[in-house]
DNA sequence: CTATAATATGGCATCGTTTGCAGGATGCAG
DNA sequence: CTGCATCCTGCAAACGATGCCATATTATAG
């Protein structure tokens, strides 16, 4: 059973080990009748080659790299992360690679993670996500000509190819909803202020404000961290200004479910009193009364386009626009 | 850049391309003078062995395997899967093993799967989970003598190895604390009746009753699918009761939303009329209100303890017990 | 001073594939 | 019947690291 290779395969054909390798690759010089003798073969022994070989002589592993930046304990429980997995793995199965995942605590074992990926090669490209400004591992990839993609936070300056969800358009169209609803007092509550996401679907609110002709109230904005009381807080705040907002979009779900247990227990009544909107469509949203109206962020994909680009690149085909912006969609529920 | 093997280490540091070997395994019969040598090249250049190549070599790929049984989108928003995987890389990262994640969704897909896995020698051991009666795949594995390790749904018959979260026990520890509360009409909410996992926990449920004296109820048993609805229902049918249960027991956390939400409609106050205890511990618990009392299973443990033994079965050394149980733990909240 | 052992190093085959190259077989035309 | 082109097929050299075996060097004892 373990000596099943191809000279194996090879003495049961009579033919040489050679013949065996081009059958398998469908070499188009092969004779049809040795074929049919070496397939049979393969067929009966069911023969597959070894991946390990393959991987020396070709000098690739078939193998795509994913590095989670944040520790195992933090990422344990992000549906970003597992959603982004599953597609990876579903899209990358069908250029017939598969997927190394790989995750660090701590910078220098982000370091040390790329170092040993890039130099061992155990894989042929790496998917990067969460990454930082003058992130260095980018610098490193580049100079060294490794093959990689990155998702999310793209800085039009950088000469990389990304793929990323498009946040200003996205909180635009959320904003706009509710402005065709009818409200004119609508509050954002973001992230923590460093964040490009925060930023870009600020960005986007005030764009859908301005376009409508509605001022920009400063005190309409506040940043929380990515927890629900910190969604909770926000409401809190919001709600005890002179001219409390009747519409609130959040940049997430979990903030969004804090702001609208905090209004509830205030005694608002949602959406009557005041709408909530969040971001990314998660399954909390059909959890909570009312079901909260979210927009939902394309990862199957954002991650089917990075990993084809990545694929694409790995064998040398050419990859058009080095960035592309995948759109996000408004999924109205009742709380909005 | 590329030219970077033994060889080239070997040239620079004047001495044969088996010494450099040598030195990189440590091999004690080197001389410290030319190991310094070498290891001041090494160094230098920040040479580190291809991995493809010591793959071939050694036969072994230092990668292990886990396929997900379910298809990219159920699992998307899985807590309980990317919680595993992201332990698993850790402990596996310890040993200098990489994870090779790769799912299907149809059942066609996963025996594809698991023979390219098998017979391409990509992987040296499989992480099975979320195995299934009768299945297949174990009988395959076993035959072929391939290591492999099963998380969950321990059938104390099989001659396997597998590590297990002690179902019966936690449900009994759960039980146990509501009755120490003071209550004698428990409730117990389970998934679908088929499962192991719903069966396990009735039975621990089940124990801590007897053990304490208080009769079972049968009609404060019922069942629901793994939804917030479904424990919504659940919930609904128990309180019409003519002696409505004053504690509910739920197979899981989101099922345990569920009901929390409908006492709650319903008028009841959580805990003062009725106490509710989830179960995994999930970020949910401290989202909703009054925060959920919750039994966490140990996923770290649960993932070390299987990533360590297939790391064992792949090199040889002896795995004392075959199978493990992982004690759960009481998260005391305010829901009970 | 020689014989033997101990130690350190290099040479070489090997892991299982792929692939360039050479050459044998066949066909066709002159 | 010979010469040449066209197909196939097999041989053998990689890919990079490892470990067995042989051998050079030095130490130790007789």
């Amino acid at each position: 059973m373990a000596e099943l290779k191809q000279t194996e395969i090879a003495r049961l054909a009579g033919v040489s080990q050679a013949t065996v390798s081009r059958v398998l690759n469908n070499d188009p010089q092969v004779n049809e009748e040795m074929r049919q003798r070496v397939l049979a073969v393969v067929e009966a022994l069911g023969y597959v080659p070894d991946a390990r070989a393959q991987s020396l002589r070709a000098q690739r592993t078939r193998l795509v790299g994913l590095v989670m930046h944040r520790d195992p304990q933090a990422l344990a429980y992000d549906p970003f992360f597992s959603a982004l997995v599953a597609h990876i793995i579903s899209t990358a199965r069908q250029f017939n690679y598969h997927l190394c995942v790989d995750a660090a605590r701590s910078v220098k074992g982000h370091r040390a993670i790329y170092e040993e990926l890039l130099r061992t090669r155990r894989v042929d490209g790496l998917i990067l996500v969460e990454s930082e400004t003058n992130d260095e591992r980018i610098a490193r990839l580049t100079e060294q000509g490794f093959p990689f993609v990155l998702i999310g936070r793209y800085q039009p300056e950088d000469a990389i190819y990304t793929v990323d969800n498009d946040n200003v358009g996205a909180a635009m169209i959320a904003t706009e909803y509710l402005i065709q609803k009818g409200h004119c007092r609508i509050a954002y509550i973001g992230g923590p202020a460093g964040l490009t996401v925060t930023r870009d679907r600020l960005q986007g609110y005030r764009q859908a404000l301005e376009q409508h002709g509605i001022a920009y109230n400063p005190s309409y904005v506040v940043y929380g961290d990515f927890s629900s009381r910190g969604g909770a807080s926000a409401m809190a705040d919001l709600l005890m200004l002179n001219q409390p907002p009747t519409a609130v979009l959040a940049l997430d779900d979990v903030l969004a479910l804090g702001a609208l247990r905090e209004a509830q227990r205030r005694g608002r009544r949602v959406p009557d009193d005041v709408s909530i909107v969040g971001f990314n469509d998660t399954p909390l949203c059909t959890m909570v009364e009312p079901n909260l109206t979210s927009v939902a962020i394309d990862i199957p994909t954002l991650a089917r386009e990075a990993t084809q680009r990545l694929i694409d690149l790995i064998e040398g085909r050419p990859v058009e626009p080095k960035r592309q912006i995948v759109p996000a969609q408004l999924v109205r529920r009742s709380s909005a």
